[in-house]
DNA sequence: CGTCACATTGAACCTCTTCAAGCGCCGTGG
DNA sequence: CCACGGCGCTTGAAGAGGTTCAATGTGACG
């Protein structure tokens, strides 16, 4: 069978935290997207929104990382994205979400109201770039898709890569996650994760200084 | 290896018609999507529109059936959709198409202008439904990464499931694609899509009359 | 300093792939 | 009208890659 992350109720682990709501400071209106509420603070995996609640924000990440994550009848997790310092989330749907939303580590997420955003005597400019924000996430959707067909060194090796890019420092990457995150996100195991990294790490690909720190010693040989 | 579906050069099957554009019959504006100019016939294995080509038009399929593939470098294929009568699409990019789309079999397409969508001074209720329509695609994205993630037997009861679901006749269905292109959008070969289809057949889950035509027994039960 | 969650490592198993052969349908040409 | 050939599909047996189960290791925090 290919069941692996069922939620065994480790009600330690998971802080099952209620979706709190940000003190709604609706003040200026907003022009743009990139005028937000101030920054609301999140705990390690609390929630910043659930599957099945209504889309009303629009969330932007200030630090930290966010998991964004569907779960299965049968208790499977599939991890869906990472969001990082500088993303815009919270458009899975356009009426009730489909996805949950956690910290993987403690974060700091700016929110703004979706209703100030589009009843703004349709603000023409700021709807477009909703739908450039949504192509973008469906274009994401779809590599990650091309992902999953791959082999297990390939989509751990495509997953650093993703980090990679994505990093401001060049040549090395910082993991704000745990290696089940990762896994679920990757579609294998921990235990391939973990013995994938080491197989890379033997090969001379890369170094693993510590749990969140990974060190990418030819960034095009990484094929 | 996880190399399946090499594209080796069998220039007879894969006709690699280049791509036609319609008869542009701009007459009437179009005040909603549903206003489209006359249908156009393309023919099995007919390119409709390639990856990296502008986005500029809008398609609704009449009859028939297209795929939307993604090809990577080494030369894999992978299905991202297809698309049934009645379906939209098109709408994978907000720039440049991502992926190519071929007709599986003799279909017709009706086809917009997509600037003749925007350029109407901005018409809230079309860009509105062109961000539906990409959140839709989105959710479908997502849905099939989870398909990814199950087994073999999980993954063909799924796809049979779509399409039911997707037709208008209960409990038969009618599979307008090859093996290949089940395989290619399930991840699997298709040797295990077929080892699959009989075992459910075996099990009396389904009937199997001819290549095309599927019958589900037990709807419910399919899981 | 002990505990707990997370990560690593090892060995047996299982599913899907791979390679290879045979089948059945359909169009073309004799 | 039937034989041929091609293509897509089926079926079988061997192999690889990832999972599973189980035990051990390691770092953070009280």
């Amino acid at each position: 069978m290919l069941l692996r992350t069922v939620s065994e109720g480790n009600s330690k682990s998971r802080t099952r935290a209620r979706t709190r709501r940000p003190a709604a400071s609706s003040s200026s209106p907003a022009s743009t997207i990139d005028l937000m509420v101030v920054p609301t603070a999140y705990a390690r995996n609390e929630e910043i929104f659930g599957e099945g609640e209504p889309v009303d924000y629009l969330y932007k990440i200030e630090s930290g990382c966010i998991r964004a994550t569907r779960t299965h009848d049968n208790g499977h997790r599939q991890l869906v994205a990472f969001y990082l310092p500088g993303n815009l989330f919270g458009l899975d749907a356009h009426d009730l979400h489909t996805i949950s939303t956690e910290a993987t580590t403690p974060s700091k997420v700016r929110v703004i109201k979706r209703k100030a955003l589009m009843a703004r005597g349709g603000d023409m400019a700021t709807i477009k770039h909703l739908l450039d924000l949504t192509a973008a996430e469906l274009r994401r959707s779809q590599n990650h898709n091309l992902l999953l067909l791959k082999g297990a060194q390939e989509r751990v090796v495509g997953f650093l890569q993703e980090m990679a890019q994505r990093e401001h420092r060049q040549g090395e990457i910082e993991l704000p996650m745990t290696r089940r995150d990762i896994a679920d996100y990757l579609g294998l195991t921990i235990e391939t994760v973990s013995r994938t990294l080491k197989l890379l790490e033997t090969e001379g690909a890369i170094s693993l200084p510590s749990r969140w720190r990974v060190v990418l010693h030819d960034p095009a040989a990484l094929n």
